[in-house]
RNA sequence: CGGGGAGUAGCUCAGCCUGGUAGAGCACCACGUUCGGGACGUGGGGGCCGGAGGUUCGAAUCCUCUCUCCCCGACCA
């Protein structure tokens, strides 16, 4: 992509509504504007960051077999009332009436949908285990919307849901679900400890929350360093081993991690080992349920056991904050210059900067290292624009992409350019050949 | 929902107290000079001063109502 030809908005000056760094950075960076309060549009730089994030949840959540699916963002309240969060969810919820004064919803969340979805189709224990998901906006009606995508009423999340015979194989979804999301969260270059967490209006009694370490984060968080030196993506995950995922669920739930509500200082001393105590801040990315049969038996979804007898459907539910993902990665990642993205979600992997738009020599050099990356599927926004050096330099730096590659008349003389690495800024000269190697690879 | 603050150019803001017909910096456009970390000069474009009413010869400015946004608290993916 040129930046000549891009809608890329950026700002020098931090808006004076932004208050915290990944809302500051969002704006400047041109990745998304405030539509209303809470509601914000996803313009082309961010909605390629938002997309990559999607494709990661969406591969991690495939490879435990679970399946996507889309559910409607408008719901009829029936269900609702069936389940009886009509009224319990309160004003969160944002309702609607149609022209035929139906009642309407736009949906905080989907168990009401998927448990009808699930009673219309499933009859026996034949048809269990069954992990479903999808990926889709939701609405939340929050009193007081802040922190740009991190807290908005319209956010987009992955939400899956179980579907068990009984306790213990619900037990084998929530442990694929507690292992898909530390590999989900890892390949987004994060670190996630999880939470034992409050179950909250969704209910049921086994719950973690997946919070992320940034140290700009909303909760003070207390954990074994274990959590932070494991690396889950180390070896590869058989999901039909449900020995081997308890083993790694159990090794998670045994080590102490609390956030500041639940932390209790004398049992963090005692067993936490004073060199592997770790406090720090982190964000609520993730939130897994297991909530039995809490829906199933109000909304009727019953199977038929071996033994023919009809028992309700054992259920869980599994979300991950793709829109918040986003502002949460960048309060992991940035620096005073402007977004650092982790090579995985960034939104081009190079940007390729002509420090001369003028020079027929450096015009050149570039188109062909443009159209060579472009030909090696390599992502690059080609910095093509006739601007002052500084200018290129401190909009690369705050968009964040992992590479810049720079292209100046001083290097070309004697056939160099400059690979510049944004985590760190180490620079290196080198050949185009070897540069578009390096890139390639 | 309680408490506070703010709406003036794309962004950051001044002007408001003490009414006289719209400003600065950045951004944008043109030309020229520049060019290895947000360049410089000259010229230019852009605003129903959030909206509605009122007071006044005259309102960005005073009064009333209203909408929106932000912050703190309680609540939450």
């Amino acid at each position: 992509m040129r930046v000549s030809r891009y809608f890329l908005p950026t700002l020098k000056e931090t808006p004076s509504e932004a208050k915290i760094v990944s809302h500051q950075l969002m704006l400047r960076a041109g990745m998304v504007r405030q539509a209303s309060a809470g509601i914000y549009s996803w313009l082309p730089l961010g909605f390629r960051v938002l997309k990559k994030i999607e494709q990661i949840v969406r591969e991690e959540q495939d490879r435990t077999g679970c399946h996507e699916m889309l559910m409607p963002t408008i719901q009829s309240a029936d269900l609702w009332k069936q389940s009886g969060r009509y009224e319990d969810y309160g004003e969160e919820m944002l309702r609607i009436l149609d022209r035929h004064q139906h009642e309407m919803l736009y949906g905080p969340t989907n168990e009401e949908l998927i448990t009808d979805i699930f009673r219309a189709g499933a009859r026996s224990y034949r048809d269990v285990p069954l992990l479903m998901y999808h990926i889709q906006w939701k609405f939340r009606d929050e009193v007081r919307p802040r922190f740009g995508v991190m807290r908005g009423r319209e956010f987009l999340m992955k939400d899956a849901y179980s579907f068990d015979m009984n306790y213990e194989s619900a037990l084998v979804a929530y442990n694929k679900m507690f292992v898909a999301y530390l590999r989900t969260f890892a390949r987004m270059g994060l670190k996630a400890i999880p939470m034992e967490a409050e179950t909250g209006p969704i209910g049921g009694n086994l719950s973690h929350e997946f919070i992320i370490l940034a140290d700009t984060g909303e909760s003070e968080i207390f954990c074994d360093r274990d959590f932070i030196e494991y690396d889950v993506l180390a070896s590869a995950v058989d999901y039909d081993d449900h020995a081997g995922l308890e083993k790694v669920v159990d090794y998670f739930t045994r080590l102490y991690a609390r956030t500041d509500e639940k932390h209790d200082a004398e049992a963090f001393a005692n067993e936490v080992p004073e060199q592997r105590r770790y406090e720090g801040r982190g964000i609520e990315v993730g939130h897994i349920f297991y909530f039995g049969t809490k829906y199933s038996e109000p909304l009727g979804a019953f199977i038929t056991t071996p033994d023919d007898e009809r028992v309700p459907v054992h259920m869980g539910s599994y979300g991950i904050g793709v829109s918040r993902l986003v502002g949460a990665i960048i309060e992991a990642s940035h620096d005073e210059n402007g977004i650092v993205w982790p090579e995985p979600v960034a939104p081009f992997k190079v940007g390729l900067i002509n420090l001369r738009a003028t020079d027929d020599a450096c015009v050149k050099a570039c188109e062909d290292i443009y159209a060579r990356l472009r030909a090696a599927g390599v992502e690059v926004l080609f910095e093509d624009r006739d601007e002052s050096p500084g200018a290129k330099f401190a909009q690369m730096d705050l968009i964040g992409l992992p590479w810049q590659l720079i292209v100046g008349p001083r290097g070309l003389k004697n056939g160099v350019v400059e690979l510049k690495r944004r985590a760190g800024g180490e620079r290196e000269e080198l050949s185009i050949d070897s540069a578009l190697s390096r890139l390639s690879a």
